[in-house]
DNA sequence: TTGAAAGCGCTAACAC
DNA sequence: GTGTTAGCGCTTTCAA
């Protein structure tokens, strides 16, 4: 079925369908009445191939994730995807993993499928080497490119981001002024926001006067779904002699093996263990007492990317970083 | 850059780089190499659209799923892409929620794009009346449509699925022959899986003589993230009058409810209380004692997936049904 | 308001 | 082996 068949069925020239099509320029009510009809009829329905050739475009927006089973970037995906849906865009989603090179090559797999625009979901896109951003900027080049939770300064790049810094700067300032001071910093990412975060807590910390060297930072580095190897970690720590009162995650899963290392060890949460985690993800509810957490509004952020990403393809105006606060939800983990 | 511009630079015709570009029939290896020394020297890429208006195929898959953000299918949606991209498809994703006529318009999408398949994540999109599934049938007479855990016997449909039945049965009866009879069975859906595995509970307690009315099932109706709610319902039972000892969830958001609750009420895991997950997600390791559940190699079936639906695609004959089995993973929660 | 016709970039059948 | 050419289905001038 194509325009050619509702043409003839419908007596007119294949521009007049198409125009109906289109909505565009003016077409007589009663041609117009009479085209649908014979399209509704017909069941007839565009080829986005033959529409794409001509336009450059087929309304689908490359979305980058680097695992899709991360709980925030699965519901980062989820929320995108939704508001994308809702504008009348498909999304053709690649999980990268987060290996640069993997990230590079599937920016490439998006841009050859000529997709409308790319959306980068998570910091860890975007590098601290200019040099290793170049992916990024290749593809600004073409079609606009959207950064949740990083910020990447460039023509045609967008970032909608959360206040990393002062967040985890609200988190830690909450524990010292309870009077909390031997506090681990506990971090599995070395990302944009991964850096933020780890400067607001050291900004903190400063402030309030806790020397340098005493500022206890843990990187964990492995999987996110290992929860021993977390608490393994931790215990390395503790019975290395650091006994920390306090601990604040770059993540909730983090935190979770916290909590699950306390019980383990025996302390009392949060009379001998304060905790914070990050992100405010279902696992809060999942340990006891419950995770206090730093939420950083995922839902609206994404609805403000999908609008901008709208925005600039209409050729409007948009701003090109904007930096959503987060806030602290205490639970049962903190004083 | 165009397919022309090519075979001017390279001095030879425009089908003699499309040759070269599909690495059909068979072109002389010095005009290959310059063809291909062109194209690389002006970083060409073919133009997808005009390739899929000849072809009409994108080479795009289209995943549907009620939602990224659920553990389960997250990862789904992980392994598959995953598969999909290696074999040199592209996924485009729509999540749809639970609701029919969301699922049927996601459906329309997706063909409207022209995918080359279609893979239904999650039983929940197999219904029990057969007029509920005639938007799978209607999309199957365009393309094929794979559906894991859940089986439709119709042309163009492939089935990939876990015996649930099977693996629910072996769960209760571990159980049963541990010497608990009062179960709870704790259940969130009434897909085909969902029902399968209420099956598989109710067939093991029949057979170990439990009286059809001491069966006792608990339906969840809510948010697969509202950890809160499932621990009420708990208790209402428990004070309802029936001290269930043992708890087999059909998720292992459930389950590690459960264990929630029976710390909530001071039971002691596993004596006072066993219990048993489905899933053998990340969820096992966030609680205390750690979830027993059950494992349905999702990796795998997702690998299969794909594979089935790359066979389809060309020509092969290809299984309909394939069942595999799952297993109980032991861990604190049972005895 | 409508129609005719020229592309859009590629594949493949057919000719040489 | 390689070139010529006719589509694939749609949008969009340009005329009428």
């Amino acid at each position: 079925m194509t325009i050619y068949d509702i043409s003839e069925k419908a007596g007119v020239s294949i521009a007049t369908v198409s125009r109906v099509l289109n909505g565009s320029s003016r077409v007589s009510e009663k041609t117009r009445q009479k085209v649908l009809a014979v399209m509704q009829q017909a069941g007839y329905t565009p080829n986005v191939f033959a529409r794409g050739l001509g336009l450059n475009t087929m309304k689908i927006i490359g979305i980058l994730c680097a695992d899709s089973s991360d709980l925030y970037l699965a519901k980062a995906i989820y929320y995108v995807e939704k508001e994308l849906k809702a504008r009348g865009y498909g999304s053709i989603l690649n999980c990268t993993g987060y290996d640069r090179e993997r990230k590079a090559a599937a920016m490439e797999m998006l841009l050859s499928k000529k997709v409308d625009g790319i959306l980068l979901l998570g910091s860890n896109f975007v590098y601290e080497k200019e040099e290793a951003n170049r992916y990024i900027l290749e593809a600004s080049a073409r079609v606009p490119v959207l950064v949740l939770n990083a910020a990447l300064q460039a023509p045609n790049v967008y970032s909608v981001l959360t206040d990393d810094l002062r967040s985890m700067e609200e988190a830690a300032r909450f524990l010292l002024e309870k009077g909390i001071r031997d506090i681990l910093y506990f971090y599995n990412s070395e990302s944009f926001s991964g850096r933020r975060k780890l400067e607001g807590f050291r900004k903190a910390m400063r402030e309030a006067g806790v020397p340098e060297k005493e500022i206890r930072l843990q990187f964990y580095r492995g999987s996110h779904e290992d929860i021993h190897a977390m608490t393994g970690k931790l215990r390395e720590i503790y019975e290395g002699g650091f006994e920390f009162r306090g601990l604040i995650a770059a993540d909730d899963v983090l935190a979770l093996a916290a909590v699950k290392y306390a019980r383990e060890r025996g302390l009392r949460i949060p009379e001998d263990l304060a905790v914070i985690g990050y992100n405010n993800s279902m696992l809060v509810n999942c340990c006891e007492p419950e995770l206090s957490s730093i939420d950083n509004h995922l839902e609206s952020m994404c609805q403000h990317l999908a609008a901008t990403l709208m925005g600039v393809l209409e050729g409007r105006q948009m701003p090109r970083e904007v930096y959503f606060s987060g806030e602290l939800v205490k639970r049962g983990t903190t004083p």
